[in-house]
DNA sequence: GTTAGGG
DNA sequence: CCCTAAC
């Protein structure tokens, strides 16, 4: 029922109508709004979600890998509380029957990744996995879909649920490898290739700080025990596993099924109670509402899906490919039989306890390594180095956030009915599962979408937007996988180890006095998923020196004017971007230098945003005198 | 659509 | 940056 819901919402989410705009004074708050049934997705979220936390109290800690994660400690609790004030405090949530992974969800709060797994018999799995599930510090990790189960299945049953957002935030590294740390995800057998879609694309890239996304990641991850194993390298390897899973019925009406990847943003209807709700809408709601588009987010706020403004540049990236090469462990499960055989090929198979011809049986997919080895980029000689991060930083972002679709290649053709079932496919059969590739492609497709405008300029990509972003080549499996598998699981993993060239158009756009690096990807599919935050584009110095030109010459109440006067070929910086930055300046410039922080701006433009303030401060305050005065005079 | 202010 | 109220 649930699943039913979320993927009817998912397929009309595009055209789920701007919420009215209605006067200011009739728009009450969202809270008040809200109605139960939009809360419902997450009230069972958090609600097994708790659960899982509850239960990994008990399971060892992550190691510390990363440095944020060093004060990780099995206080998960503490560090989410600690590291992301935004995160749904899941721990502090009723316990249930279930363990809950939520990944995405408290890695990142666009995405919700919230897996739910059988308790007791995954509590050591648990333990193992999160050891493995430190990420490297330039890891990207995108997870576009959580999952969850019904209490009474979760024994057996992992569904998930595709959260929304195809969202994106990459940190640069070195060589702009970008590596998704492990984001395990199960499915069951029986799902279709859409399922695996949804799965192949929980590939999530985010660039929160690793140690969250580690932490976070581990607790949301329903998880198996034989990654420890044969996970000799975490910081260099980030996998993405994609665990099958078939069960009984009783799985299919526990779980949630995912939604087609291409579908990012739907929301979740469940039902739940008044306690959860308001967990969720205290810390969680942010971040959820944001994501959660449509009836979640009900504001009629033009930055949110509903609106059809496209309000950032950074939609402006032009299609890139890259390719993704995988190595494919496959392990069976056969029954009667407990240990590792390793067939001809070299695929590891555990074999456990199970019956021969039974078709319980689980696929698990690990993807190593995501890497987008080339972006051009051109950039002025001045440009700074933090600027050129930033610029990567955007660049790489650009084409993750616009959405990537997954796609399934059998023995290098399209499998191209989703509806088919892994098996019906070939791909749950074992002998096959060398050939299986994944391509993933920029979501441009979504900006055809009726009500969404494409701003003029930005559809440069023209045909050239479908091209895969990246294929993944399913390859041999490592002979020296070993592992313990959970019962009655067979698992394929799938290393992404190489990455083809991706070639990325860069085009400057105008910007207050020149600014060196105000460089935007152009890419169609650049739009954020729908009720994704906005990317962070810190103000660059030159930025905050025509804000602070402009105000000295307007004052600080006709930020449209100071837009259109400073800003005015920016698209991404809106007059309510330049009210917030002067704020944001007017407390810099009043506190100690010690206390501030980012890109430092010098003392000497905060003198001037200090007297510009006070300037018009006072102007303001005469005029209001005077128009007082004028009025009660009159 | 703008402005102001809280988060 | 987001969101909302108020205009």
């Amino acid at each position: 029922m649930v699943v039913r819901k979320r993927l009817d919402y998912g397929s009309r989410v595009h055209q789920v109508p701007a919420m009215p705009r209605v006067p200011s004074s009739a728009r009450g708050k969202r809270s008040t709004r809200r109605k139960k049934d939009e809360m419902c997705a997450f009230d069972l979220l958090a609600t097994v979600a708790g659960s899982l936390l509850v239960d990994q109290e008990n399971s060892s800690s992550v190691p510390d890998k990363v440095a944020a994660a060093s004060t990780y400690s099995r206080k998960r609790k503490s560090v989410k509380a600690e590291q992301r004030d935004d995160v749904l405090p899941l721990n502090t949530i009723g316990v249930g029957n279930c363990i809950v992974g939520s990944g995405g969800a408290i890695a990142s709060p666009r995405q919700t990744n919230i897996c739910l797994a059988e308790n007791s018999s995954t509590q050591n799995e648990t333990d193992s996995v999160l050891e493995s599930l430190t990420l490297k510090p330039d890891m990207l990790v995108k997870d576009s879909l959580f999952s969850c189960t019904k209490a009474s299945n979760c024994d057996h049953g992992l569904g998930r649920i595709p959260e929304s957002g195809a969202s994106g935030i990459c940190h640069p590294g070195s060589a702009l490898s970008l590596e998704p740390n492990q984001v395990q995800v199960q499915q069951p057998i029986d799902g279709d290739t859409a399922a695996l879609y949804s799965l192949v694309s929980s590939v999530d890239l985010d660039g929160r700080p690793p140690a969250l996304v580690s932490s976070d990641s581990s607790s949301g991850m329903p998880l198996f025990s034989h990654d420890k194993d044969h996970n000799t390298s975490p910081l260099c390897h980030a996998e993405v596993q994609l665990a099958a899973d078939r069960d009984d019925d009783e799985n299919s009406s526990g779980c949630t099924h995912p939604c087609t990847a291409g579908n990012k943003s739907y929301m979740p209807h469940y039902t739940g109670d008044s306690r959860i709700r308001k967990l969720y809408a205290s810390k969680f709601g942010k971040a959820a509402r944001n994501k959660m588009c449509g009836e979640m987010s009900n504001k009629g706020s033009k930055q949110n899906f509903c609106g059809n403004k496209i309000s950032t540049t950074r939609q402006k990236v032009q299609r890139a490919m890259f390719k993704r090469k995988k190595i494919v462990r496959r392990h069976f499960t056969p029954s009667s039989a407990k240990g590792i055989l390793t067939e001809p090929s070299g695929a590891s198979f555990s074999v456990e306890g199970q019956n021969p011809g039974s078709e319980d049986y689980n696929v698990k997919l690990r993807i190593k390594s995501f890497t987008i080895p080339e972006l051009f980029i051109e950039i002025p000689e001045n440009a700074t180095v933090g600027s050129l991060k930033r610029t990567v930083m955007d660049v790489v972002t650009s084409i993750i956030e616009g959405g990537l679709r997954v796609g399934v290649l059998l023995e290098g053709k399209n499998i191209q009915d989703d509806n088919r079932t892994l098996r019906q496919a070939r791909i749950s059969q074992g002998d096959n599962l060398d050939n299986i590739d994944f391509t993933l492609e920029c979501e441009a497709g979504q900006y055809s979408t009726p009500g969404i405008r494409i701003p003029e300029g930005m559809d440069f990509l023209g045909a050239d937007a479908m091209k895969p972003l990246a294929m993944i080549k399913c390859e041999e499996p490592c002979p020296e996988t070993k592992a313990r598998y959970n019962s009655h699981r067979s698992l394929v993993e799938m290393t992404m180890q190489e990455t083809s060239a991706i070639s990325q158009a860069i085009v400057p756009v105008a910007s207050p006095k020149s600014e060196a690096l105000a460089i935007v990807p152009v890419c169609k599919s650049k739009r954020p998923a729908m009720g994704q935050r906005r990317i962070r584009r810190p103000f660059s110095l030159p930025e905050v020196e025509a804000l602070v030109d402009a105000v000295e010459q307007l004052g600080t109440g006709r930020w449209r004017d100071v837009k259109k006067l400073a800003f005015d070929n920016t698209d991404h910086r809106t007059y309510v971007d330049l009210k917030d930055k002067w704020k944001t300046l007017v407390h810099t410039a009043s506190i100690s230098p010690q206390q501030r922080r980012g890109e430092p701006v010098p003392q000497g433009l905060l003198d001037r945003v200090l007297v510009a303030q006070a300037y018009w401060s006072q102007q303001q305050q005469l005029s209001g005198k005077a128009s007082g005065q004028g009025s009660s005079s009159c």
